[in-house]
DNA sequence: TGTACATCAGTGAACGCGCGTTCACTGATGTAC
DNA sequence: TGTACATCAGTGAACGCGCGTTCACTGATGTAC
């Protein structure tokens, strides 16, 4: 899928080692889910894709290199996939209410299937800040559509209420998906319970919970 | 301070060893807050405490009893610290309103001042889930507190309500901390109005909010 | 008080292992004439 | 079509560095008589 040109990765010239990138890169992600972080060793990498040390010296400069190119192949594709579950849904046909719900969902599905690989390769790579830029990409990303109905709130400071409502709400996903099933009380929701208790608890913190109707809205699970 | 046994380590039977097992863990506290985890080598930590390898392991069996009698005291320091502010003040004086703003209060300076430490040392050995299992006890700790008002509360299960109340303070508190001036919005705030943003938010979806005082709450500082 | 001995404490050179990286070499693909 | 050549791609042994760890040794402290 990438056509992108990244400064990281010595362009392949012929289809035959475009293949062999392909098989590194999914290698080093396949061993990052498994063996974590200090799993992703050069030897280990260029093993499970049945490749060399060489083969691996001639597409990346060195071990920073990949980590660089993963970086970027993970972000894109988080954010490719992520603006397109936004822009999939008609906001601007919604009230405060429907608003907060898609909102919350959206948050809760991201947080379910993306998150985890970025901390991963946050942690791989020292300075690693991947993880925050993308949270921070994702409130920026539904502030938007929270303010376009501040008239709607009652926090006498929308900005304000928007963005500390929001990073509430993945307070809450974090410690609800983090502790599934931990013995210590009733922690288990299901995506409906979260999704309900979360959007109760933005819509009374912003102020506009009134109109709130029941209907469940329906997602397209862009996330595979 | 710790004249607690630890299986980690091999008790000093001298004044003399006693001084240097104190430099050396502090050495490697010193360098995790300055260089971060691949910052503490046994190298470093020797050299910053002007000792030696072999006196290291005359004390540790190797370098994970150093990572685990640290984790030792951090968390036992932590959560002393954090009981005794707790304790400190007369929950069972106050309604919902006040215990709430208190709770707030006091998860906002623990996260300032100790939090940091024990996610840094959780990295540093693979496993470590120190930081995750000290905010459940936060939680757990705030929680009685908490529910012992659950008259007041209008949320249908008040024990559901805490635990996910709770966690939205943190992750607000988190946001709030961690990009403090970021050149993006209003987000600098003062310790006063994180408390009364949060205060707002928990209450609010606890559903216990009109009694809410006014006056501000005096803390013991505790945090050193 | 002095001497002998045992234990505790400290020192730093040296070792081995795993890792990232280099390099000399072989094979595959494409182009010129 | 065949041959020569250049470039791309792939291979894996070998190297060096940093790290955790070991070990032979010296010095300090305490105890017995």
């Amino acid at each position: 899928m990438p056509d992108t040109p990244s400064t990281a990765v010595n362009p392949p010239k012929q289809p035959r080692s475009r293949k062999t990138l392909e098989r590194l890169v999914n290698a080093a992600l396949e061993l990052l889910e498994a063996k974590g972080p200090d799993g992703v060793t050069v030897h280990a990498v260029v093993a499970r894709a049945n490749s060399s040390v060489g083969s691996f010296y001639a597409r990346f400069g060195g071990k920073d290199d990949l980590l660089e190119y993963l970086q970027e192949r993970v972000w894109d594709e988080a954010l490719t996939r992520w603006n397109a579950a936004v822009e999939t849904r008609a906001w601007s046909d919604m009230a405060l209410p429907a608003i907060g719900e898609g909102a919350v969902g959206l948050l809760i599905d991201v947080r379910r299937s993306r998150v985890g690989r970025l901390q991963k390769l946050d942690r791989m790579s020292g300075g690693g800040n991947a993880y925050e830029r993308f949270r921070r990409h994702l409130v920026k990303s539904l502030e938007g559509l929270l303010l376009d109905r501040r008239t709607e709130m009652e926090h006498p400071r929308p900005e304000l209420a928007v963005r500390l409502g929001l990073s509430a709400v993945m307070g809450v996903i974090d410690a609800g998906l983090d502790a599934p099933s931990d013995g210590e009380g009733p922690l288990d929701l299901s995506r409906e319970q979260l999704v309900e208790e979360c959007t109760d608890l933005l819509l009374g913190y912003l102020g506009g919970a009134e109109g709130r109707g029941k209907e469940p809205v329906e997602f397209f699970d862009v996330w595979g």
